[in-house]
DNA sequence: CCGAACCAACCTAACGCTTGTTAGGTTATA
DNA sequence: TATAACCTAACAAGCGTTAGGTTGGTTCGG
């Protein structure tokens, strides 16, 4: 049985690991210190290299760790098998699921990975396109299949990312949406676009 | 006549600007140190507070400009009296010039506010609130009128921009589109959407 | 037309402070 | 007793910024 009372060992790993997310989001990877970063767990900044070796490191494997949980969301959708429509809008539901439940690793997902030097750089920027590509390989199948108007893959794709990844901080007049319809209401305006359908009148009755 | 051999007033304050400008939103405001901006011009880190107070007067003058630019960029679409849809176009087109021809400012008003010190930073808030409304008001017509999808004007105003900002460094596979191109491409996308019409067939012959 | 006074631009040198990181000692748990 | 977690103390380097001196073009009185 691990006791829990003083020192425990893996816990306090995971507790520097959750605040220096938050912190690295919130402020950037350059506006957050080792001493800001031990202050706030309670603990001083040099025992932070007890569980990791650098600063560099800890957003390494924070960025690494984002990079999975963007990749676990989605992994359901691509296995199973839709016509492209719903496909994409299941992605991005998934997406922006991942991007609120996870607030802080999304905010490393998605701007401080530029302070990564190489080669880890090249290496996460990879992981990212990668992931890009499921987006773009739906787009691709849905101009073939002529579900989707002719539409650059990768344009599109950039595009529709770009504005889930900025649903993070959304709350509507009446409060939060739940994520799940947060992302519907996206997928809503993404897939069938701004303007009204002008071959369906409002309500015809 | 004011000569233009050695030393010269005004236009180092502008050369400083402008490097400002291009090593801020590139690197970020914290990852450019004042030693690095002035080995770019060529000088000394102390003389650049000849001509400016401080670092963060420095971005405070390039978040302010950069707001600047983009309230100018849309004034004269938002002179003309235009049916919502081709008004909400202008606006894209016209902001997507802007971000374009003005890289280095875009990425300011983009990211590099937050580290604007109270209270310039609300005052900031209010600059980027204030432009967004412009958006938010032909959206909120448009819907009125019933030529819009019913949408929440603060989401899709806040869906659109995200949108139309990440198309800054865009190239597609035939090399760089005119900023123009780029933001019909990004409107049509955007207005229409992702999925094809089901009332009007691809090509019915 | 010329030398002196002026002034803005730029420099060197240094300040106080914070940064990430390390060496070495302490302490409590297993 | 062994070990991992944590501490104190300090390091070299870099930060934004300032004080004070140098330079060179401009302006103006004689």
């Amino acid at each position: 049985m691990q006791a829990a009372s003083a020192k425990r060992p893996q816990d306090r790993k995971s507790v520097i690991f959750a605040t220096a997310a938050q912190l690295f989001s919130q402020q950037g990877y350059l506006g957050t210190s080792m001493r800001e970063l031990a202050e706030r767990i309670g603990i001083e900044a040099a025992s932070i290299y007890s569980h990791y070796p650098s600063k560099e490191d800890l957003l390494r494997e924070l960025a690494w760790k984002a990079a999975e949980a963007f990749d676990t969301a989605i992994e359901p959708v691509l296995a199973h098998v839709l016509p492209p429509g719903r496909k994409l809008r299941a992605l991005l539901v998934a997406h922006v699921c991942c991007v609120i439940e996870q607030q802080a690793s999304a905010g490393i997902f998605l701007t401080e990975w530029r302070h990564l030097s190489e080669p880890y750089r090249t290496d996460y920027l990879n992981l990212r396109d990668r992931y890009e590509g499921h987006f773009r390989e739906v787009l691709r199948q849905g101009v073939l299949q002529g579900q989707f108007r002719p539409l650059d893959p990768r344009f599109a794709s950039l595009i529709l990312l770009s504005a889930a990844n900025m649903t993070a901080g959304w709350r509507n007049a009446e409060g939060p949406l739940s994520p799940e319809a947060l992302g519907q209401e996206l997928a809503d305006l993404l897939l069938q676009g701004v303007i009204a359908p002008t071959a369906t009148p409002p309500s015809p009755n």
